[in-house]
DNA sequence: TGAATAGTGTCTGTGAGACAATATTAT
DNA sequence: ATAATATTGTCTCACAGACACTATTCA
């Protein structure tokens, strides 16, 4: 091997050829919380925790659901890859975007080795004033949860997408545990794998952190908010414990919300400690 | 475009190389605590939190130090590279790893674009019965840290490594911080930031996991245990609380630790709720 | 005996779970 | 008036922080 005197005239001879390489790839999982108007006019709007999903017409698994996804530029950087993928799904800027988790399995992708960086990222379903893209959709999340398994379903009111994961400890210390896919025939990729991991990862940071409010307009009632946080934890909370734990992190403001069949409320909102 | 009818006919097809490809290396930073005599009789033992870095003798970042780590094979799970990265490294099998952050700045690699995936490892330093490779170190970590900066010594008794770290949040909702290199001259590529990321990682996790037992003998007094919380956290820990917490993990043995000039110690092992 | 560590007792304040009670609106 | 939601009060229990106290060994 020849030897180097700097830096600078080993890179000028290095041919980065000899390594056989790969493709990275990032994907999203876009969050959001929906509407639907009841048909009782004293009722709440039902709120469903949801996810973005795109129709692949395309070859790998065309015609299979899959995440927003795209290859990561050899100049670009992950993160920047997926708020441009971010941008051409929503048009929305200064979105909530987190790494997840990094894919290798070497056969996820039939075509080739490809690597693929996870985001998750969480939007106010407000904002998005246009129309998403024609082949993406909405899909309602439902999971259920037993010692081994995770069986969840997606729903857009026109189809119906099932899925179930295995999960095993991975060791007696943590709470990490090993997923696999047991049933799935509508995702493409090992997506099913990376919407658990989002799942799981969202309803932890919302235990402790205000992550909440990046999916929450500017005002909004103490009863709303505490709605996202059942449907994305899929529990019911009591109401004086849920304002307890809340009542430091908003602010009360003048405005009310009316209009229902029952007592109006306070519109609260986050509260900015740098004020 | 030409229309295929078939996944098996499009695959058959496929141009791998007509995207421009990436190499993705596997970094792990492993972490253990080490223990060292004292001159006095009476004391324990003192102990210190510490890292495993490589010297590296080729280009690039020729002689500086750096994690473990390597390029993923074009067929290897990203996970099996680390692995095969660690026994290596150590000659030990069956240790606790985790994968932590993929970091993907283009520049961070002055030969070409090289993806890292950074794993933790945490071992008991009494498995190593072996040396280690020669060009390989344990460096004891002591860090600091102010509203912006964390500062971070590394050394093993002949060499220091001092690094500087800037924090910033990244949105005011999480605990999330935008970490950047601002001082740092003896380690190689970004790997002071991977460092950052995994101590921050363990220290988390030590509060709501058993991660720490990883890092145990079979049988140890709780004394030990507490100094491990310890030299990690970078704080004392009053010994009624500790106990308290710690009571339901551990389970007490007929072994008594004696030796050193004080109240002998019960001997403890982590508790198997499988049994 | 004394230095050093091991181990326990107890007071206090905080905060979550549970449930009861009151308040206010549109129809 | 009533259904539905909004909001508050309060009791209890678990648990962490703080500090004081007792126990045991070896040179």
């Amino acid at each position: 091997m020849k030897e180097y005197q700097s830096e600078e005239e080993f890179l000028k001879d290095y041919d980065s050829s000899i390594f056989e390489k790969l493709s990275l790839t990032a994907d999203i999982i876009i969050f959001s919380v929906s509407d639907e108007t009841q048909n009782n006019y004293r009722k709440l709007n039902k709120k469903h925790f949801s996810v973005l999903l795109v129709k692949r017409d395309n070859y790998p698994f065309k015609d299979k659901w899959c995440l927003p996804g795209g290859f990561v530029g050899i100049e670009e950087d992950i993160e920047d890859a997926a708020k441009r993928i971010l941008y051409n799904e929503t048009n929305l800027h200064d979105i909530y975007l987190e790494q997840l988790y990094t894919f290798g399995n070497p056969k996820r992708d039939p075509r080739m080795r490809v690597i693929s960086t996870s985001y998750m990222a969480l939007i106010d379903k407000n904002k998005l004033n246009e129309q998403i893209t024609p082949n993406a959709s909405w899909f309602h999340i439902m999971t259920t949860e037993d010692k081994e398994s995770i069986f969840v379903t997606l729903e857009n009111g026109k189809e119906e997408i099932k899925f179930k994961i295995g999960k095993t400890l991975k060791e007696k210390t943590t709470d990490r545990y090993k997923y696999e896919i047991l049933e799935n025939d509508k995702l493409a990729f090992d997506h099913p794998l990376v919407i658990v991991s989002g799942i799981s990862r969202l309803k932890n940071k919302l235990e402790y952190t205000d992550i909440v409010f990046n999916m929450m307009p500017e005002y909004f009632t103490l009863g709303e908010l505490q709605q996202v946080y059942e449907v994305i934890l899929g529990k019911k909370l009591l109401d004086p414990a849920f304002r307890r734990i809340i009542a430091s992190k908003v602010e009360k403001t003048d405005k009310m919300q009316t209009g229902g069949g029952h007592r109006p409320s306070v519109l609260f909102k986050y509260k900015n400690h740098d004020e």
